[in-house]
RNA sequence: UCCCCAGUAGCUCAGUCGGCAGAGCAGGUGGCUGUUAACCACCGUGUCCGCGGUUCGAGUCCGUGCUGGGGAGCCA
């Protein structure tokens, strides 16, 4: 007999009759006669309630079944007398693959999230892990559908790369050179001899080159993974994350902030079309206003404010911070909090930050002193997008390498796409995990990933 | 990297003023019941994070290191 996954016995209308279902153990109850067995297989958040008595020839083992265990039930699937569920199982085999050990870490009752961290390799058979981690597979098909729909192409921007101050963070350096006896050269260490004859990184994002290729197909999106050998530690930081990157020819900083707003609402609905029995674990395990806070942001047109609007409100907002704010002066993580949390309740997007705070590809306004930055900022996260229109005109993009102390020769072939037939382009990064701590109401982004990185963390 | 908090049974945690190491859950045994975080009775469980110090005596006080958490910076 064929194996039947889980969720599709929950969609049945009528008894297919006899099915056979393979999982692990979640629960098991005793009767005189016979027992109650829950059998989880990944497929949904629900289990299917096993009927086993002691007709089985060998229900003296199956009594013994204990949570972790793994098993293949066939039986009949009938409508359940009990309450609580529409089907169980009524069983007439079951095939034991593994009875696990009373060590089995993993209990009926709750556990903390960072006890469920020391046990990464086990926590995905966890309700909550393993809602989390079918949301975050249903989002990257959202993801690659919501542009395939809008003519967008994929592609593939480099993993390891040579260029090393694109500004976004420190740099993992990767190496084939014996680490214990670098070759040297005038007391440094001899880059020539190294795999690319040349120092090489892990990139901190697709950017650059996603530009190039937008220069030629239009509208282009990357969806990596993405390394920062910052030593941040944070509930918002990690070393290897994941991000999507769109980048367009022909759009300005106006339509690029209207198509973050659009992809993000885009994404919250099918979570919530898709995903429905997952999130409903969230809205009642893990934040009580989940379904308030994404309806919200999805019905709500997203604040557009100029960052010295931004700066007007936080000083005359009346608020303590603990930091002062003025014009040249990034946001502090409280004034961002503040816009969108407390002043505008609502996704606020920030636009025209000063050019000093900003990268040098960022287009410089008329004004000169800033630039076409856009932040995305959501309540409860803060930044969950960053972009900006780039600059299209070499002379101005070249000045601007110069000012920030840039190496011009490096970038010879980023400069060449302004160099022939360059146009106005924007593009903005959205970080995969954030967007699943939005739509999740999980607090810490190491528990939206199966195994995270973080300073002084790479087990598993 | 900086500031704050925590580390005690497999898990979650209590431990008063410095004086014999505790509870619930999990696990085991028996019972009961179409049960559903089942229920009832009984049973076992310790490098009190490591190192050093103060003290007659330290889980408790002091110093230090490690690990984890919250906040900040950097950002997505």
């Amino acid at each position: 007999m064929k194996r039947t996954k889980i969720i599709h016995l929950f969609d049945a209308k009528t008894s297919p009759g006899s099915v056979l279902i393979k999982g692990w153990v979640k629960t098991r109850r005793d009767s005189k006669t016979f027992s109650f067995i829950e059998v989880n297989d990944g497929s949904c958040l629900a289990n299917i309630q096993i009927i086993a008595d002691d007709s089985l020839d060998n229900y003296d083992v199956v009594k013994t079944l204990s949570t972790g265990s793994s098993v293949a039930v066939t039986g009949l699937l009938r409508e359940s007398p009990g309450q609580g569920q529409t089907w169980e199982i009524a069983a007439s085999a079951i095939h034991i693959y593994d009875i696990a050990p009373e060590a089995y870490p993993l209990q009926k009752k709750r556990h903390s999230d960072e006890f469920l961290r020391t046990i990464g390799h086990l926590r995905p058979r966890t309700n909550k892990y393993g809602a989390v981690f079918r949301i975050r597979s249903e989002l990257c098909h959202a993801i690659h559908k919501f542009f395939h729909d809008r003519g967008f192409t994929y592609i593939h921007t480099p993993i390891l790369t040579g260029s090393d101050c694109e500004g976004a963070g420190d740099l993992f350096r990767v190496t084939a050179l014996n680490l214990e006896n670098l070759p040297k050269k005038e007391g440094k260490t001899d880059y020539s001899l190294d795999f690319f004859g040349k120092p090489a990184n892990l990139t901190v994002s697709g950017q650059l080159e996603a530009e190039l290729l937008a220069l030629a197909l239009g509208d282009v999106y990357t969806f990596g993974p993405t390394f920062r050998a910052e030593n941040s530690n944070t509930a918002r930081h990690m070393a290897e994350f994941w991000m999507i990157e769109p980048e367009m020819a022909f759009c300005d900083l106006e339509d690029d902030m209207s198509h973050a707003e659009e992809f993000i609402k885009n994404l919250i609905v099918h979570a919530m079309d898709h995903c429905a029995r997952d999130l409903d674990l969230f809205a009642n395990f893990v934040d009580k206003n989940l379904m308030k806070t994404l309806e919200n942001i999805v019905s709500a047109e997203f604040v557009r404010l100029p960052y010295t609007d931004a700066v007007d409100i936080v000083k005359q907002s009346g608020h303590k911070f603990e930091f002062d704010i003025e014009f040249g002066k990034d946001l502090q993580t409280e004034h961002e909090r503040y816009l969108a949390e407390e002043h505008f309740k609502k996704p606020v997007v920030i636009y025209n930050y000063p050019k000093t705070i900003k990268p040098f590809y960022m287009r410089v306004n008329d004004d000169g002193s800033t630039v076409a930055a856009m932040d995305v900022l959501v309540p409860r996260i803060g930044e969950i997008i960053g972009g900006s229109q780039r600059e299209e005109r070499l002379s101005i993009l070249e000045r601007r390498m110069e000012e920030t102390g840039m190496n011009k020769e490096d970038y010879w072939w980023f400069l060449d796409s302004r160099r022939y037939g360059t146009v106005p382009h924007s593009g903005y990064g959205l970080g995969f995990e954030r967007l699943i701590m939005l739509i999740t109401g999980i607090a810490n982004i190491r528990d939206v990933i199966p195994f995270p990185r973080t300073p002084g963390n790479i087990e598993f």
